[in-house]
DNA sequence: CGACGCTTTGACTATACTCAACCCGTGTGG
DNA sequence: CCACACGGGTTGAGTATAGTCAAAGCGTCG
């Protein structure tokens, strides 16, 4: 299915992507009819191994899960994306297949572009490109980051470093809400649920932290929450 | 230190080194005059986190470990490079300090470039923005595949997929050698000295495999393992 | 209202870590 | 040339952390 190309939603698409929001509009303009796109139902899955498209894909509206399955069967989260994010890249700059899968957690739209078409609007805005550079790389010292500290550090250490990560740095609050299932939380901390209720339960027993409801943690003592993760 | 820019020698650095030996010798002669050289000595800190350079390295020769430190002191390997690859590339793409350490494991060179020039190199041929494009890609995918197994598998279908890596997929023997310390081997993998002398122990009584010497290791039923990791 | 999936709680267990001692090989200095 | 020190590697004993399995509680959505 095509774009509706009209500027108040197409435009403003691209200019919710890192990789292309530093164009000018008459560029911007040249890439919107290249786009497709495609909604999925909460459940679909976006991304699968084993299907062979070579899109570029733009999450436009909705909330996903990206993740791996090891030999075992066992699910590891690597990341969420919100609107604005791209997927699907690696296959295309790789030309190998990543197994990696993606999942709709809601309804959602995606745009979509040709790996032909991506790659001639690249060399002609080679600035694009060092764009996804800066992506790239920040999401590569990302998942070491997280290597690091998944093999180095106790459940309890990661599980509050998460809950600091959820603070607003610009509204001062204390109250962070999880924006996910506790079960796939605990697949992203490299974690089972059990362990994940255990030790949320356990910082509330140290009355570091309450529990408002099933997504809502109020920080009781920010601080020492921090000097627990160094 | 500049570099002797001597055809034999520099540039054959150049041509190992993935994101610049597509182009041609022409282009290269043009980057060759941008080199430094600089020599480390075995056990000296190539890059550390708080040292502000923005250089891009090329390994020239010699062996190096990257990691990183979590908050309890640890230090969890990421990777071993060998001549040819580049290092320090995160921080000049997004200019972020990204705490990683590499450390000289043998006596060895390395040629750098500074951001500035890179950047203008990088300006002037597009094409080297896609091979880094790449090796990001596979880099991120090599570390979520990592991070991966490590928190769903256990300790042995580690140590035997680390194993089965190290099989030359060209020479067909099953003679590996391990190319470094057990010790950094047990960092990179995530485990402890002692578990995985306890693990390729476990691997000798069940006849899997038969440690010849401290680094050289005979596979001796290659299926097996294989099946174990699926 | 019922069913399903998520979450929590409990009991038990296993895996891998820690600490300590000892062994071994290598390189250095007397 | 030998003694020794040092770091790496192995082995053993004990332990702790987090996983598994099972059951029950809770919430949400047909």
């Amino acid at each position: 299915m095509k774009c509706n190309h009209d500027l108040s939603t197409d435009k403003n698409c691209l200019l919710q992507v890192p990789i292309f929001n530093h164009l000018e509009n008459k560029y911007l303009e040249e890439i919107l009819p290249l786009l497709n796109s495609k909604k999925f139902k909460k459940g679909d899955e976006v991304v699968n191994p084993f299907d062979n498209t070579s899109d570029l894909y733009i999450l436009r509206s909705g909330y996903v899960k990206v993740f791996k399955l090891s030999e075992n069967g066992k699910e590891q989260i690597l990341r969420f994306l919100t609107p604005g994010k791209v997927l699907g890249e690696l296959n295309i700059f790789t030309n190998t297949n990543h197994d990696v899968y993606v999942v709709a957690l809601e309804d959602l739209e995606v745009c979509m572009i040709s790996r032909k078409d991506f790659e001639k609007v690249i060399s002609k805005y080679p600035s694009i490109s060092l764009e996804i550079i800066k992506e790239l790389s920040n999401r590569l010292n990302d998942a070491e980051e997280k290597l690091t500290y998944v093999s180095t550090s106790n459940v309890k250490v990661r599980v509050v470093k998460y809950l600091l990560t959820l603070l607003n740095p610009i509204i001062k609050t204390d109250k962070v809400v999880i924006p996910m299932k506790k079960k796939d939380l605990s697949s992203y901390l490299s974690i089972s649920p059990e362990t994940l209720s255990r030790n949320l339960k356990q910082l509330e027993d140290e009355k570091l932290i309450k529990q408002i409801n099933n997504r809502t943690i109020k920080l009781l003592n920010i601080n020492e929450l921090e000097s627990l993760v160094e």
